[in-house]
DNA sequence: AAGCTAGGTGTACGGGGTACACTTGTCAAG
DNA sequence: CTTGACAAGTGTACCCCGTACACCTAGCTT
């Protein structure tokens, strides 16, 4: 019977599960909930084991992140650049959605594993096939910034009206006594918060749609860059164009 | 004596102090070196100290960053959209660069503090008596994302060529084979990498301008924001030409 | 049988944020 | 002058974290 338990306790951990455990740990606690005790416990293990299959915790979030590359669909293969570059990054915000600790792991990471080179090396390639310069396609890279793991830098994470001041759990006449404090301070911030979807009958204007936000910004972009890239666009041109 | 010490040791320590000493610290030694007990030391106090003029860590991290949005330069009065727009994001990213914890602190934040909610306000402003809807105003924002803050996602903080395995300082020979390797391996990344400031004479072409990828991006959004504006874009229109 | 090795353990260290009970210096009211 | 309230600073302690290091143990190789 210790035997038993021990066939059960003991299938091997290696770095592969050790991964797979720190997702899911991630996915149910929150990137700041994952920590090497809490995932050697989930583990049932002691929390050093850990450290026979990743070097550190550094290592551990950067093969989190690889294994988040991995979900990503690979490029489709006869599309033109800017289908092939959209679907791809919406593939890629898809899996963000998946994994929420995602856009966290990802900005505390240095990047540069093999895993993510990969990832930007064949982006690169569908501009670069693409007929883009290597000079433009080095631009876009840039412009695209965060875009290009299917996030942006979120400015309004929670339904307009919520701040730090009023939880979002409070009686409804104090919200809206809230929400008058608002419109008075802060009349634009209003007034853009309530301009979408106004048609939900939601005074405050919960939320907004955040997978159009992500496509307008990204085809803004597209089409910025095809227009620069039609029009023969090189940054020598662009640097003098400015003196 | 004992007096005198006193008398300079105990210059009272308000909020004001403990956040400008917050920010020395975090300009000096980076905002991971920046912690509760490590601040009290510089302020020549004991840790619990600080609670009496911060609530906690949080607060003051959000005390920073509303000291950060006081060195953004207010908009310029008689400019129109595009240029104010322009002005007031290049300002922001110059505080950034003077403090490079802020977009650590900054992404860290769950904003919604006064100091943020005043930023955006009156950045919104410059949109809608630009002339755009408050809707346009609302995707334009999104689309933003960070760069209001005067920062991107980078997607290249060291010069190409460097990746975890590589040390800067490793003697000459071994880089110039790490650079083979790279180019084996990433020839899409090392073509773009090396496509910028060959006129430098560096054969990996060491970082990039900055500035210019910056300005790049801002412009590509500006100008696509001018060309919707112009054009009378709206969400419902964009919704239905989408289906 | 001997010994090597991979995987798991136990203990311990230095760091972090902060709750809570405490002293101390200052100043106004009695 | 005393008193006592209050704000500012202190000391101790708790629980969390990442991880160095010495150790044990099972199983396989020689």
């Amino acid at each position: 019977m210790t035997q038993q338990l021990d066939a059960v306790r003991r299938t091997p951990l290696n770095r592969d599960r050790v991964l797979k455990a720190a997702v899911a740990l991630a996915d149910a606690s929150g990137f700041d909930s994952l920590s090497m005790r809490r995932l050697a416990d989930v583990l049932g293990v002691v929390p050093m084991a850990l450290y026979k299959h990743v070097a550190n915790k550094e290592e551990l979030l950067d093969g989190m992140v690889a294994s988040l590359i991995g979900e990503i669909d690979p490029p489709v293969p006869d599309a033109d650049w800017k289908s092939a570059v959209r679907l791809r990054v919406l593939s890629a915000r898809r899996a963000l959605q998946r994994h929420p600790w995602a856009r966290q792991a990802i900005e505390s990471r240095t990047n540069k594993t093999p895993a993510v080179l990969d990832y930007m090396e064949s982006f690169i390639g569908t501009f670069l096939t693409g007929g883009f310069t290597a000079d433009l396609t080095h631009h876009v890279m840039h412009a695209l910034g965060g875009r290009m793991w299917g996030f942006t830098q979120e400015l309004f994470d929670e339904p307009a009206g919520t701040t730090a001041e009023s939880p979002p759990d409070a009686p409804p006449e104090a919200q809206a006594a809230m929400f008058e404090q608002m419109a008075a301070r802060y009349p634009n911030i209003v007034a853009i918060a309530t301009s979408v979807r106004h048609d939900e009958g939601s005074v405050v204007g919960h939320g907004c749609d955040d997978q159009l936000e992500f496509e307008f910004a990204l085809d803004l972009l597209l089409d910025g860059f095809e227009r620069l890239r039609e029009q023969g666009w090189s940054s020598r041109q662009a640097r003098s164009d400015r003196s």
